[in-house]
DNA sequence: TAGCTAATTAACAATCATTGTTATAATATA
DNA sequence: TATATTATAACAATGATTGTTAATTAGCTA
């Protein structure tokens, strides 16, 4: 995601208005790891100005997914999951136990790319995701198979 | 997923009875390499045995993953999809045009493993997955923009 | 082969994440 | 400040999946 600011500017350039909601939405967003979700977002929003809708949250994440600001992900724990680390190609650890998400680089070239593609027959390859699943650290410390104690 | 007649002595055994919609239904994951929805596999099920309810092949379907039977996949494309390639490790090309799933076979040991460990820091992988986005030849031969045209 | 009982099914309602609709409100600009 | 345009909030709707439960069936046994 651009800063703040670039974003103000994006927002203006394409006629969009600048709301105290978006506002709030971006500065949750800036520079945040969590891979929050739409939720999650409407709640710390919520905390800040007030009043937003949820409806307004997913509208406004929808737009900045298409101006490519942020990136969707969906790594299979029934919600999506919002990221505004577009700038470094990376990809993702899924903890098993409490379903958080933590970017890691990985560079998928060279040697890994070339095999991928003499697998893939006649498919045209544009981007490869890889998600990483296992127990983050937090959940290594306690007993691994429960669930997550609050 | 093992042959059908194995997996009816996996249900005998587990005191699970063969109703004719389970064996519909294994029959039709039977080397399947589809990647079906669970819309889909009810639909098949329906055209051979007349009727089953869409509960019951969900129902089914969780029961043979819960025994290893069968993998539950999730590429982001909305809705499950039913994988009965458990016995053969591989990974996953999705058509972003048309969202036909493929396997792909691909080797994820030794470098590679190796450098996803070295940036994982204190996250304990249990599995990699990877899936590879693009076009399918046949998405590739029309125009490569359009919605799936029938 | 008929009867018994536990397991299964089908119908239906419910859930959860996300999107559609629309009347009201707020922003940008002249 | 008035006006045009865009955005918001409230609410309903959707689609995939799961929960509930009464009726049915498979598999065993007499
Ligand atoms: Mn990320
Ligand atoms: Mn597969
Ligand atoms: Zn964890
Ligand atoms: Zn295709």
């Amino acid at each position: 995601m651009n800063s703040i600011s670039n974003l103000v500017d994006i927002y203006r350039l394409t006629n969009r208005k600048i709301t105290p909601q978006r506002l709030a939405i971006f500065n949750v967003l800036d520079s945040n790891t969590d891979h929050p979700t739409a939720e999650e977002i409407y709640e710390q929003v919520k905390s800040q100005i007030g009043n937003v809708s949820l409806k307004t949250v997913y509208q406004t994440l929808n737009e900045l997914e298409s101006l490519n600001q942020i990136q969707i992900i969906d790594v299979g724990t029934g919600t999506s999951r919002y990221d505004p680390n577009v700038n470094q190609s990376h990809h993702h650890l899924v903890c098993q136990n409490c379903s958080k998400v933590k970017d890691i680089e990985l560079d998928i070239s060279g040697e890994m790319l070339k095999a991928f593609g003499q697998n893939s027959g006649e498919f045209k390859i544009d981007r490869v995701e890889v998600v990483i699943r296992g127990l983050c650290e937090v959940c290594l410390g306690k007993g691994s198979s429960k669930q997550s104690e609050l």
